[in-house]
DNA sequence: TGCATATTCAACGATTTCGTTAAATATTGC
DNA sequence: GCAATATTTAACGAAATCGTTGAATATGCA
C-alpha cells in the first residue's frame, strides 16, 4: 500500500502529529494514552491520530473498547526516498552512513521486510 | 541556519511546490520561468517561492530585474535525518549509499560549501 | 521620457485546518 | 440493566491556505 506525498508530508508538518509518532516509536498505544501528554482534548488527539492514520503513518485496531495504535514507518518510505532524490545532506549524513551500516549489519541474515 | 520541521514539512505538502523543486534540481530559475509549465497566475507561484524560501529550501536572488531562485537541499537534511530515525526504509537505501558514495567521492578535496 | 518586462502586493472568496464542547456510540463488568 | 470507560461524531469558530484579479513597484532599454 502507497500513500501520497501529499498527506504524509502534510502529517508530518504538525508538532503534535510527530510528537505522537515519536511515542509510539516506544510501543503500541491506546488512543486515550496518547492523549495524555498533551494539553488538548482528547477528540483532538483522536483527529490528530486519524489524519496519521489516513497518511499510512498508523494503523489503528480496536481490541474491545480499546483502539491500539501502531506506528507504520514504512509508510515514510517513499517521502524520505524523494527527499534523498535532492542530495546528500551534508555533514550528518555520516551519522546516516553509521546508522546504515549498523542496520545493513544487523539485517545480515537478510530477512525479507514484513510485505507491504 | 536552520528551519523548522514545521515549515519544510509543511512547504513539502504542497504538490505545486514539490514540483518547482524538481525543476530547480536541474538549474536556477527566474520566476517567470519557473511559474512557465503551471496552469496558475504568477502571483500564485511568486507566493509558492515565498513558502519555499521561508521554509528554506529554495533562496532568491535579484539580479536586475529578474529574481533568481536556487535550490537549496540542504535545508531538508534536519527534516531527512528526522525520519531516518524512524527506520530504514529498506530496499531503496541501497540507492542512497550509492549517491552518498558517489558524492563522498566528488567532494574529495573537500571544497568549502558556499556559506549561508 | 516612456513603454515593456519581471515581480510583488492588496483585497477578496472558497476551502481546509485546528481546536473547542456536548452528545452519541461501543464495550466492559457488576 | 446500569454505570463507568474508551472513543468518535457533530456543530461550531478562528485562523490559515490556496487561488484569483487588478494595481503597484522596479528595472531595462530605445
Amino acid at each position: 500500500m502507497t500513500f501520497s506525498l501529499d498527506t504524509v508530508f502534510s502529517a508530518l508538518s504538525d508538532p503534535t502529529r510527530r510528537a505522537i509518532l515519536s511515542m509510539l516509536l516506544e510501543d503500541d498505544m491506546a488512543v486515550t494514552d496518547v492523549a495524555e501528554p498533551f494539553d488538548m482534548s482528547l477528540a483532538a488527539i483522536s483527529k490528530h491520530l486519524a489524519i496519521l492514520a489516513t497518511a499510512g503513518l498508523i494503523t489503528q485496531e480496536k481490541r474491545g473498547r480499546v483502539k491500539w495504535c501502531k506506528l507504520e514507518p514504512d509508510a515514510m518510505r517513499d517521502a524520505s526516498i524523494w527527499m534523498q532524490g535532492f542530495g546528500q545532506f551534508e555533514p550528518v549524513n555520516l551519522d546516516a552512513f553509521e546508522k546504515f551500516l549498523e542496520t545493513e549489519l544487523s539485517h545480515e541474515g537478510g530477512e525479507p521486510p514484513a510485505g507491504d
